[in-house]
DNA sequence: TTGCTATATCGCTATATAGTGATATAGAGT
DNA sequence: ACTCTATATCACTATATAGCGATATAGCAA
């Protein structure tokens, strides 16, 4: 019969985070991945704004922006709140910023290196 | 006629990055949003391994496997040398380590709370 | 050459989700 | 009650991609 895994790790060597957490790491990577998302996060890191703000800073749909609010609630990076009609959103996790900035470094360095190849052009 | 996005951001206080920018950017977070690609990542955290060995430690088909590497590849995430029949795969973005460490450090975060919130049981 | 092994690529199906327009719900003002 | 505004949800289409089996390619050995 094939080897499945259990709850705990059978060998220790073999794998260090169980496939479940895995799951949930990906999970909200994943919520990083689109840039209409990262788009409102961005709206978002000067402040907490209203959805219609968010949506004239999208530049897409009402209903698509609330959609993509709703994933961006569930992985746990923005908290939203009811005043009056509004609905108003911040960022609940300073971990984005971290993240977001190690991946801006990452393309400027990328960027950086490309036009170096083209310098002598 | 619709307004398009030019080249230069038009007003410079709408938006921080241009859309190209949050394209890359999204493109780059979406290869981690893998569980597989994860665990590959996760294999290779130990030293570099062949194509053979990291099918065997991502527990998916060999065809799978060849096209996750090259999606960790083309994100610059991994880089690939040729060894006699095998190719040998490596984390090339030392980046890579603290992007998943910021994040397994949220996940047991959040994993702390819900433990908390079943203390009393 | 032939054969074997390691890896990449192709063709396909199934699923997930981004986007849209229409509708539903909630809250405030009349 | 009705109306307006803000937001959420529904129904649908289109696209992307994970996974699989089969095939193609590359390198080594005989």
């Amino acid at each position: 019969m094939p080897k499945k895994d259990q709850a705990k790790p059978a060998t220790s060597h073999t794998k260090q985070l169980p496939d479940a957490a895995l799951e949930l790491i990906a999970h909200r990577f994943r919520a990083l991945s689109e840039p209409v998302r990262l788009k409102l996060l961005s709206a978002l890191m000067q402040g907490e704004k209203n959805v219609t703000q968010l949506v004239e800073a999208a530049g897409t749909g009402q209903a698509n922006v609330s959609k993509h609010l709703s994933v961006l609630k569930q992985a746990g990076m923005i908290a939203t709140r009811r005043d009056g009609l509004a609905t108003i959103c911040a960022i609940s996790d300073p971990a984005i910023f971290q993240l977001c900035e190690i991946m801006c470094a990452k393309l400027k360095a990328e960027h950086d290196e490309r036009s170096k190849h083209l310098a002598g052009f």
